[in-house]
RNA sequence: CGAGGUGUAGCGCAGGGGCUAGCGCGUACGGUUCGGGACCGUAAGGCCAUGGGUUCAAAUCCCAUCACCUCGACCA
């Protein structure tokens, strides 16, 4: 590719606003180009990027018997009304209505079609386990997409949907596709990728584990075990948490004034923050009557996610009005109130010598004993854990990072299949809902995720396996006659060997080499009338900015050892 | 959806009731340079987001709308 007809401008000058680092750096070195809110365009070398991740995809998803399909992106109504999901899914389903006022919808996710395509196609056990796959584009409507292409509202992914006659061959599977994500996720060359539990949320079914890439403009918090294997995202992380005793004594009020918060309880009464049971108030979405009243231990904060969960409905944070508690003195203690849910953390469990609100306007009480002075059924896990508490497994002090979600897999059970009665024949003439698995993978999130981790002060520093261009054949001075034609022998024969960007710009030195180290291309070729004296070549390699100069006559050979090391390192 | 911000040339910005709307980068042409974003000259490029007011006069003031950005809520 000739560098004056590649469709792209690089630009000094960034629009303002940009805050993550893939974001600046696809825009600096022409990658993309926004059209909407979280709606993009990938010029020609980004699509040169998306398209060798969909290839190392799509290579692995082969691998492991994936056949691949293509679903459509528009779909009626009548296909998402039988999971139920065509109600269930907020503003972020794109729904319009066709020239006849059928309603139609933007597929943001497809279970639905993909059990219509197996559906009555697929009819025996024997024909099972088999996995479909596609490759396509998806609109979300996102309530707020940021960050570039890390959080957008049309995007490709690579879907895929298993089908099996029993949860030991899911489970296998399962096991398969693992091990398959992570091949491609070091093939595309990431380097911080790891697999955590996760949240099923919307998908229902039983296991699901997330693949989280570890970088500082993530927006997930992982929970992580830096001594064994627990990962988790925060939405489902628990911990141990040390248990508090404090010396035990009769329930008291205790006047506190003004003092509602926890840290002004806190210092009203001279007690560590841990000392006190704190409350948190949450009204149901969709009940507008009932209210849900979360005690804590003072020190923690309520995992809303988890809590979620428990209630089984979306929650909201609740605030109050005096009429119905006094806010800054609840406590579980006496506490009169109707519809109300009213749940305690694990962190309580065995809590003595605490103080809560007393129900009562400037006045908390001393001396909480949870088992003396409550009849607590059960206790949840409400709690979000913080840094430095202890694995659930080892016991070892936990590490939160931050990481975007790459992919994800899940064990779908029979949730679609039982909903959309897709039935086949088992071997004993029964008809039974296969039960499926699904596993997702973000290519444009992947893309700006690798710039993320791959990235220096001069620019992006393309992995070799993903890179638009292998080489960026620079010439220094090509004004000169004899840099110009030798420019134009070598790329002509290199491109017949590799795939070269060529700066056949006349421009000065400085213009090139920025622009080359901003585009992240891994080699850099520069001939000059100071190397063509010599009969050589200078090769630079990107990520270390090492340089060796080699004559002409051995530069192709030269260019695949070190095009093999790379590849060896998988850098 | 809540809070804040910004809309003026392709990009980054300045201007702030009246005269021909500017600057830098980029682009085109000419010339001098040239291994780390060179310099000089010339030129093209604007419905000053949209709609409505106020005014003799609006890019500028007022109101509304829209779009985009940031933080939060939300989010396979």
């Amino acid at each position: 590719m000739r560098l004056t007809k590649l469709v792209s401008e690089r630009i000094k000058d960034i629009p303002s606003g940009v805050v993550a680092k893939s974001h600046n750096l696809l825009l600096r070195a022409g990658y993309i180009k926004q059209v909407s809110n979280g709606i993009y365009s990938l010029m020609p070398s980004a699509q040169r990027v998306s398209l060798k991740i969909i290839n190392i995809i799509r290579e692995e998803m082969n691998k492991i018997d994936g056949q691949e399909v293509l679903m459509p992106v528009v779909m009626p109504k009548e296909l998402w009304e039988k999971s139920g999901r065509f109600y269930s899914i907020g503003q972020e389903m794109v729904r319009f209505k066709d020239r006849n006022n059928h309603d139609m919808l933007l597929g943001m996710t497809h279970e639905e079609a993909a059990v219509h395509l197996c559906q009555n196609t697929v009819k025996s056990y024997d024909q099972l386990p088999y996995m479909i796959y596609q490759i396509q584009t998806k609109f979300r409507d996102e309530a707020r997409p940021r960050a570039g292409l890390l959080r957008v509202r049309e995007f490709i992914m690579k879907d895929a949907y298993s089908f099996h006659t029993s949860d030991a061959d899911l489970q296998n599977y399962y096991q398969i596709v693992y091990q398959a994500y992570q091949k491609i996720f070091k093939r595309i060359g990431m380097k911080n990728c790891i697999a955590v539990s996760s949240d099923s949320g919307m998908m229902g079914g039983k296991r699901a584990d997330e693949f989280q890439l570890l970088v500082e403009a993530g927006e997930d918090n992982i929970v992580i075990c830096p001594h064994c294997d627990y990962k988790a995202n925060m939405e489902v992380a628990t911990s141990i948490v040390e248990q508090q005793s404090y010396s035990d004594g009769e329930l008291e009020e205790v006047f506190t004034g003004k003092a509602k918060s926890i840290d002004e309880v806190c210092n009203c009464l001279n007690i560590p923050s841990s000392q006190t049971v704190k409350a948190v108030c949450y009204a149901v979405c969709k009940d507008s009557e009932r209210i849900v009243i979360c005690f804590i231990r003072g020190d923690k904060e309520i995992n809303e996610a988890k809590l979620k969960k428990i209630i089984g409905a979306d929650i909201a944070v609740k605030d109050l009005d005096d009429t119905l508690l006094i806010k800054g003195n609840i406590g579980p203690y006496m506490l009169n109130i109707e519809n109300a849910t009213i749940l305690f953390d694990n962190t309580l469990k065995n809590g003595c010598g605490l103080v809560c609100g007393a129900n009562k306007d400037e006045y908390h009480l001393k001396n909480l004993n949870i088992n003396r002075d409550l009849k607590v059924e059960q206790f949840y896990d409400l709690a979000k854990v913080s840094e430095g508490e202890s694995c659930p497994i080892c016991g070892k002090p936990l590490t939160i990072k931050k990481g975007i979600e790459v992919g994800n897999i899940f064990q779908l059970g029979t949730k679609y299949t039982k909903s959309m009665g897709m039935t086949i024949q088992d071997q004993n003439g029964q008809q039974i809902n296969p039960i499926m698995g699904c596993y997702g993978i973000g290519v444009g999130r992947s893309l700006a995720g690798i710039v993320e981790e791959n990235s220096d002060e001069k620019g992006i520093v393309w992995p070799l396996a993903i890179a638009p261009w292998h080489i960026y054949l620079c010439p220094i001075r090509s004004d000169d006659e004899q840099v110009k034609s030798e420019a134009e022998k070598l790329y002509k024969s290199l491109s017949n060997k590799f795939e070269v960007l060529y700066d056949d710009r006349v421009v000065s030195a400085g213009v090139k080499l920025t622009d080359s180290e901003l585009m992240g291309i891994p080699l850099r070729v520069v001939i000059s009338p100071r190397t063509l004296a010599n009969s050589t070549a200078e090769i630079t390699i990107r990520k270390t900015g090492e340089k060796v100069f080699v004559e002409l006559d051995n530069l192709t050979d030269a260019l695949n050892k070190i095009i093999k090391k790379l590849e060896e390192n998988n850098e």
